[in-house]
DNA sequence: TGCAGGTCTATGCAAACGCATAAACCGTGG
DNA sequence: CCACGGTTTATGCGTTTGCATAGACCTGCA
């Protein structure tokens, strides 16, 4: 039991570890243009989710407060890279979906993200062990495993 | 070789999503007392290097600029949580170490969070992902930063 | 020795954050 | 139909963050 608790810990710290490492790596490199990491994120699960998401949607996948998120959504609005208009179905709510502008944006950080998040992770870990890291962590992410072939649809893909 | 880049960036969004979603979860959790995540995360590592360390060693183990660090270690100060005194080796320097207090607020809070991650993953996940994760995420923690000619001209300090 | 370039930590300042809470709205039960 | 508790987003306010840079010190070389 305490045998567990120790391989469950350790694991986490790992994962912590593995995380600010990476961060700090991609975060110093130049491809940011002028958006900051946590805003390039907003943009990249606005445009992963097809449709229109809620700011409440937004904030589940956003490790970022719901005021925050709030605030973060008004200049990403006022920069144009973000529209915001109210729910018909739910008058409380807000839909939030990207602009041209915004998706444009998105995709030409997303494609040299990408590649560096490639370049990082492909050099340190066998393809075994990167489908075994994408399914753990799918796991705790508490969202199915992307079925293996259908990958390519969903993600940013890029093309040499 | 787009397939393995799609491969890697899967990985990469299972792991940030597996982040921030056990991040919100223990953000949530009432073990904190008066301390906020991060100022646990520095107490934690410096509980865990035994001898004092340098500002520059924690911030590498800390997702946070070096300015903040370095408030956040006055604030700690201030607290009685840490201890700060000049290297003399190297007069520049300042070296961290805990206090009594400071040491037990770590233990305080770790027991109980400890708890709270085991639980978090151990119900996810078998013993052999566990120690799957485990293997991983070190190597990706361990990784020396630039292993790249083309961006050897980054500010990155690789290990010695 | 003295100076040039690099490293380490701290500080000024504007921007961004979190907490508490307000404001608008939904849904249900009386 | 309205009152009441729950949900969703926005705002006030004090605190914390990051960027740029200063200041102190180290190292190597002329």
């Amino acid at each position: 039991m305490a045998r567990r608790t120790a391989v469950a810990n350790d694991a986490w710290e790992a994962l912590l570890s593995a995380h600010a490492r990476l961060m700090k790596r991609f975060a110093a490199e130049d491809v940011w243009q002028d958006l900051s990491m946590r805003e390039y994120d907003v943009l990249y699960t606005l445009s992963k989710y097809r449709q229109p998401l809620r700011i409440g949607e937004l904030s589940r996948h956003v490790l970022l407060s719901q005021p925050a998120l709030s605030r973060m959504v008004d200049r990403l609005v006022e920069r144009g890279f973000v529209a915001r208009y109210a729910d018909r179905a739910d008058r409380r709510g807000v839909r939030l979906s990207l602009t041209a502008a915004g998706r444009d944006k998105q995709r030409q950080i997303g494609r040299r993200h990408a590649r560096s998040v490639a370049r990082a992770l492909a050099t340190a870990l066998s393809a075994d062990e990167l489908r075994q890291l994408a399914t753990i962590c799918w796991k705790l992410a508490d969202r199915p495993a992307v079925a293996d072939a259908s990958i390519t649809d969903e993600k940013e893909t890029v093309r040499t």
